[in-house]
DNA sequence: AAGGATGCGCAATATTCTTTCGCGCTTGAG
DNA sequence: CTCAAGCGCGAAAGAATATTGCGCATCCTT
């Protein structure tokens, strides 16, 4: 099912789940275009086929009591395989690291934290991220505020270039 | 409502929801150990307070054909706050850059981007945000793998928090 | 202690979801 | 070109869910 194309019906699908998660079947068919057992067939089959990988509800995290974010660069030792993968293992385990990615370039990852205020980052940072083994040199910068923050990928993006080639 | 506080089941309700944000409000009341009329309740009093924001389908993008994604660095020439706010439209209007930080520290901002392949994140780079007027530097760093992606914040840091407190 | 406000649970109604069925279209073989 | 098989669609019925109104308990205030 990896290698099946999907037609405009599913994009579009995939389009207003990604803006309305929780949008009712009927509606969702509505917007589409089609009736509602064939649009729900299809979005099981998106479901399983690993398109659409789970619905969240997108919290206010700073109203919740996260009042700050981070980023952290962090660069490492060693870049054996082995090394990567044991500081990947470790960012899975610290909560606060909401995003572990793996760069190119002069640092190694790129992490996104959050924390209830600036103590228990420091907290975090100097006593876990800091005393990890390998970890060479970590660089944070504070999120003064946030400009802009869609989730997903652009569908419209994805239109245009489709029509191109078509 | 802004300075009302949050007792356990609405923390519940939001810690279940931003894990599965599809689940029925009758699974959501089960699990939250009310009765699902209250709980309908208090999911609409969360959505109206904003401390839900939205729903969204969590996409594969690299299966949607999006297989690049960069963070880039962005330093200003001014960063007088007419020119900040200048350059967060820019960022609003443009559908490749997902997220927008600003950042303290020597870099200004943080994009994260998000394009089919490389060529045409280079086309964006090139041809879009280095020639943005008041842009005096762009570093830019290719994501080699995704090591964690967790959406939203760790509930259990805040009740092992909150139950500090009290 | 009385009054008011808040929030729960129960029950009834309306909406939505799920399943089944038959139809029409495309596809590929004869 | 014809025909049969497979697939996806739409309609309808039964099941599950969402939604509303109401009575009652609890808590806080006075």
């Amino acid at each position: 099912m990896v290698a099946t194309r999907l037609d405009e019906i599913d994009r579009k699908i995939l389009a207003e789940l990604q803006a309305d998660g929780r949008m009712t079947n009927v509606e969702l068919a509505k917007r589409v275009g089609i009736s509602a057992p064939p649009c729900l067939r299809r979005v099981r089959t998106l479901e399983e086929a690993g398109l659409i990988r789970g619905y969240h509800a997108e919290v206010n995290a700073r109203e919740l009591g996260f009042e700050v974010q981070v980023f952290a660069m962090v660069g490492l030792d060693s870049q054996a395989e082995v090394e990567l993968r044991a500081f990947e293992e470790r960012c899975r385990n610290w909560p606060l690291v909401r995003e572990c990615h793996m760069l190119n370039g002069e640092v190694d990852f790129i992490l996104k934290c959050v924390a209830p205020d600036l103590s228990s980052f420091q907290q975090f940072l100097t006593g876990e991220l800091l005393t990890t083994p390998n970890v060479a040199s970590v660089k944070t910068s504070l999120v003064i505020r946030g400009a802009k923050d869609e989730p997903g990928v652009p569908f419209d993006v994805l239109e245009e270039r489709l029509s191109r080639t078509a």
